[in-house]
DNA sequence: ACGGTCTACTAGCGCGCTCTAGGACTATGC
DNA sequence: GCATAGTCCTAGAGCGCGCTAGTAGACCGT
């Protein structure tokens, strides 16, 4: 090995190296590295050079032992979803700003929620993001004694916590308000089942059609948010042609991709025979083949204010908890236009 | 609040606590939460008790900090990459079998790889598996120094490091065979640019087209992973239909679905026309619509031997590198057949 | 009575850091 | 001269836990 010097991976350098090594005390060094005022300029430059000599670097877990504060916020996710990908993106430099470290937890198949949770707990995470959480009410409420829980994209009212979420109905109302412009009427909704956010957007379709007087045009089919319940519920509406929509708003992408494929199949063409909108505004959407006229929910700004929130809560703890809504926007491409005829 | 007892934020119980509940010594507390012999059974429940009653949760910080070890195993990931995603799904068991933690690093736009790495070393980590690392070898080759670092899916060779990958050739000989037995001869390779793992794929093609006796059918263009690639090289090859090849095998799925696209709105129909195969096994290529013949690199089984590679050289230092290759599986859908005619 | 060997427990140091209290030294005012 | 203030630095007490060394008591055999 041509290195020179300390090759072994055990013994790493402290604090107390790096003060003998620049002929200070530990306190001097600590100072320093938290960039305290008290230490003359000459002082911090050996410092740091003897720091940089034997390739010191603060040990986190003394840290937060030492601080009572961790200033760790941890972040549940999962990993496949590109919207949390999004928010995730928008979180750190959001949480460093603030001087806050993330530590990510993923649920996935095998690993629930709570299990996730209960890992961000351990590592005494003072703040908790929830992306799109399924947990109850009453667990949340339990976590948000422990610590600052913000969820994001679903609401817990009475749990005590801030939360983060899309104003949905905003953007249902904009998809139903840029149908009913482009002149179509029979617009039919595929739901997401009991997915976050799938009722206020089911809500929020029927009063937006209510608002354009086609209270008698509103139709609703059960869903979930896959491709597969999108193909499904474009077959049960190709089951009777004769009564074909001139629309469908899913209640997200995924779904709403299912269903192109299934008008596709069926020699529909988009949006020439029938127009298609999603929600989400995900990387799917994007894709030059599938163009999805879609409702960006605005992820950088979710992220951000959840960082903000859990933030506030931490560091003020007698702040009530916020509601954050977010403003989402429609965003036009090429599965939505006029009806034919 | 209709909460009994102490619903602060700040003061959490710790070991202290919990050992003058159940009137023991702290160090009885220790060793029950540890799991070790030297309790009495009637002992471990007064202290099991106890601990349930005050909501005690062992500070991870202070466990890392007392023993030296921290027992934490980083992990830099893209939430992005579906692959990752499996792969992940697949450490958090494996980790939690032989009793490590995981901290999850993501990188994303702002974010780079460095600045991943560089927050898991703060949190101490023992080991570091990196995700389809983009990183210089000097660079993996200092940190491995400080940590068992194990490149997934990217070798490092004279690293000093272990590390995980696919089998690539075995992969795509499997592709090429699956073809050249439905009859295909034309076949093209649209490849991967500079990402990991193309280079490998690339030179396998070869290889395998000439064991088939097929040199003189050899053809690769310049492509990338993306969908927008994909249908590029399409393009290219459609701008000349008196040469159109009757397969196209490309460098990974999102490529494939560009190509799959770019043909399918030129009239072609697959696996009419022309057969395409993709490499990954995203859950893309599962969607019923797309349906793509693919390889699964099984990240399960990646996943796993990476913990195990970390976990190895986490306790024995002194056992050298290992390099793990995977074998792949062929994963035959709907978008390969034989060639018309 | 003695030592010996269990089991069930406790005392207390140290992990690497933060942070309060205070010390040493110089500069300034009167 | 003395007090006052300011600057740069240090001592040392924890933070919550792991772990080694050791103790008390029970039980055994002689």
């Amino acid at each position: 090995m041509a290195e020179g010097g300390n090759g072994r991976r055990r013994g790493k350098p402290t604090m107390e190296d790096v003060a003998a090594k620049a002929g200070v005390s530990r306190a001097l060094v600590s100072l320093v590295f938290r960039d305290q005022p008290g230490a003359s300029e000459a002082t911090r430059d050996r410092v740091y050079q003897a720091a940089a000599e034997l390739g010191y670097r603060p040990d986190t877990a003394a840290q937060m032992l030492a601080r009572s504060r961790t200033r760790v916020i941890g972040v549940m996710v999962t990993m496949r979803n590109t919207f949390h990908a999004d928010l995730v993106d928008a979180i750190y430099p959001a949480a460093e700003d603030l001087g806050y470290d993330i530590l990510l937890s993923a649920t996935s198949p095998g690993r629930d929620e709570r299990q996730a949770v209960e890992a961000l707990l351990g590592h005494r995470c003072e703040g908790l993001l929830l992306l799109g959480p399924n947990l109850d009410p009453e667990y949340v409420t339990h976590v948000g004694r422990q610590a600052a829980v913000v969820p994001v994209g679903r609401r817990y009212p009475d749990c005590g916590v801030s939360s983060v979420h899309a104003a949905e109905s905003k953007g249902v109302r904009q998809v139903i308000d840029h149908l009913a412009e482009l002149g179509h009427r029979d617009i039919v909704h595929v739901d997401g089942g009991d997915r976050p956010g799938s009722a206020e957007r089911r809500k929020a379709y029927r009063t937006a059609m209510r608002r354009h007087g086609l209270a008698d045009h509103i139709r609703v089919l059960a869903g979930k948010h896959t491709e597969a319940a999108g193909a499904e519920a474009a077959q049960q509406l190709l089951a009777d042609r004769t009564h074909l929509p001139t629309a469908v708003f899913a209640s997200n992408d995924r779904a709403a991709i299912g269903v192109l494929d299934a008008f596709q199949r069926a020699g529909l063409s988009t949006p020439g025979d029938i127009s298609v909108a999603g929600y989400d505004d995900s990387l799917l959407a994007q894709l030059s083949h599938i163009d999805l006229t879609t409702v960006n929910q605005n992820p950088q700004r979710q992220g951000e204010l959840a960082v903000r929130a859990a933030v506030a809560a931490i560091e003020d703890p007698d702040s009530g908890p916020q509601d954050h809504a977010v403003d989402p926007k429609l965003v036009i491409r090429g599965t939505t236009a006029q009806p034919r005829g």
